[in-house]
DNA sequence: CTTTGATACGTAATCGTTTACGTATCTGCA
DNA sequence: TGCAGATACGTAAACGATTACGTATCAAAG
């Protein structure tokens, strides 16, 4: 009735079938070599003794788990669980798991991970991360890596997947600048912890107010000091701008969800009327946005393409020497705070 | 310079240092036996030859990965992934890794994966799920199984970490009865889909409203049919309430954060301000609950005491014959929906 | 000087698979 | 009949670690 506490090896599951390791291992794997009733015979031990394979004899005999890590600053943010979400669906179609590690972005955990998950034999590393913690430090070629959503010095030659950040600030922008805006303020990522991401995007800004034919302010520049979470700062640096009162201001491209959602409660606490008088756009496009009021307006990052590609570049190791960017549309979810 | 593209294994050190596979491995693992002057240059040619173990054979040899298996709905949910967060976080610290599996509910999933993890060798499984899909078909005790957020059958013997969620169903209902409210609504799960978390809250919420002295009325009890998501499907309700105009209202308790989110939307496009006319509360917490306007009430479930209760009796593995039900306190977190 | 015990190693088996290689049986054809 | 080639297996060697067991050396104790 009840089955074995363990799951019997290929060896018991040979002698009670009374064949040879080998054949039932052909059998397991649909190699041929043997006969029909063989087959049966093997098949009907192996699903009566509740026969799972023993994966870690696999990965030794094969050097190859199926497995991938995936080493992100946290799991908790709704962008990158979502594109967690994402990229164990489609490992998963292809036969592979999906270890998860939170880095917090520091340095020696980034490190620890790494070094782990290379022991365990991954078949292949996904991180978000710019890999100066990694470089010189660790070896980065012993098994595929792909950067997911930060830009590491392509000298590395690691591959890597992001969005046109340059373009997505570009039609951010210009998206609030079709519906009248003309004094539009850039929240930006701090300076230090800057991802790459929001520099280009703040020259996705500049591109557009260039083309309009606007002058540009360092003034309705707002860049994070980056100590504190990023809505509670971005709260506080609209709220200034806000309080000062030294520039009329109608919309504003936030480099995050979170900025936007700290810059929307700054708007909120004045009676500022988003969008009747200043419009309001963000990026990321997570579930956030729906539930913000009014909804937030917000470039999607279409986290299922990133992970598509960024599986398919990890399993399917295309030639050396190939491009190492590699840039996902995106595409503009318009809601009630710009419209 | 650069270091070798595979790791080198203990028999190809051992070689360079002079030494036996055997003095290699006491030294990498602190088993004394050798001699100081030995250890230093083991150490170094570990050190200068990059060395890697590879945990596929230490795995083999010692049946032990340590990796656990985490089976959930999905990660892209906040509150799952904040769960997943801290189980990984707990996790990291006892030298584990963290293998996340998508199971969208589905039963099918649920056992493939489970499988999967079997053969992989987990240490151990954590399961958000009923275990209605794995009970009689799989084996729940080759390996330590710690179900999180569900109540399976306690006839499987698998020990379950939840919260009291007929205290908090109370404690919910009285926070708004404290308010002064007196005509309740009660928003619960589709009945199918009920994960025994809403039954028991809605026991609560009939306890508290006995205990005021408040008559129950089945009109303010409404249940989603669970067929599309819950934050449109809590909004229809509700509205449909509204609109019917039949039963006046004070006060919501909404039995998960999304139905929450519904309901407001609801009460927004009819004019019906939160806290002043409705006031409103919901469950899980997340980041949601921060963002919406006002921000939502809600009852905290704790995630990371879950989590830490889950990693123990996991990796702890108590005595056999100890208890099943694990409950983690909550708390309410309050916010502008029910001032 | 012998004995005892500790110390510092090495040898080889083992974990559960896969697979190269060998071999016996059978089928079909000249 | 004899032989080639296919078919259906079995044998045994890996994969990279751990570890029980054996052994040589040495110091201290008797």
């Amino acid at each position: 009735m009840s089955q074995p506490k363990q799951s019997p090896s290929i060896k018991e599951i040979a002698a009670i079938a009374g064949v040879s390791t080998a054949t039932v291992s052909r059998v397991l794997n649909d190699k041929g070599g043997y006969g029909e009733e063989t087959r049966r015979r093997v098949m009907a031990v192996l699903q009566s003794n509740g026969y799972i394979g023993n994966m870690a004899a696999k990965a030794l005999r094969e050097s190859r788990t199926r497995t991938v890590g995936l080493i992100l600053p946290s799991i908790d943010n709704p962008f990158f669980s979502s594109l967690a979400y994402h990229l164990e669906e489609r490992l998963d179609r292809e036969g592979h798991s999906l270890l998860i590690c939170n880095s917090l972005g520091d340095a020696e955990r980034e490190q620890n991970h790494y070094r782990s998950l290379l022991a365990k034999q991954v078949d292949g590393i996904l991180m978000i991360s710019d890999l100066s913690a990694l470089a010189g430090r660790l070896p980065l070629d012993r098994v595929p890596l792909v950067v997911l959503d930060r830009r590491p010095d392509p000298a590395l030659a690691v591959p890597y997947v992001v969005n046109d950040d340059r373009a997505a600030g570009k039609a951010a922008t210009e998206h609030l600048l079709a519906r009248g805006c003309r004094h539009l303020m850039f929240l930006a990522f701090p300076q230090a912890a800057d991802n790459g991401a929001s520099s280009l995007r703040e020259l996705g800004y500049l591109d557009a107010l260039k083309e309009a034919g606007i002058p540009v302010d360092q003034n309705y520049i707002l860049r994070r000091p980056g100590l504190s979470p990023a809505t509670e700062e971005a709260e506080a640096l609209v709220g200034r701008f806000l309080d000062e009162g030294r520039f009329p201001l109608d919309g504003i491209v936030a480099v995050s969800e979170k900025t936007a959602v700290g810059a929307l409660f700054a708007l909120r606490k004045r009676g500022v009327s988003v969008p009747g008088e200043v419009r309001l756009l963000g990026f990321d496009n997570t579930i956030l946005s729906e539930v913000t009021h009014p909804g937030l307006s917000s470039v999607d990052r279409c986290p299922e393409a990133m992970a598509d590609t960024a599986v398919r570049l990890l399993l399917e190791r295309p030639e050396k020497g190939g491009p190492l960017l590699h840039e996902i549309p995106f595409r503009l979810a318009e809601r009630e705070s710009s419209r």
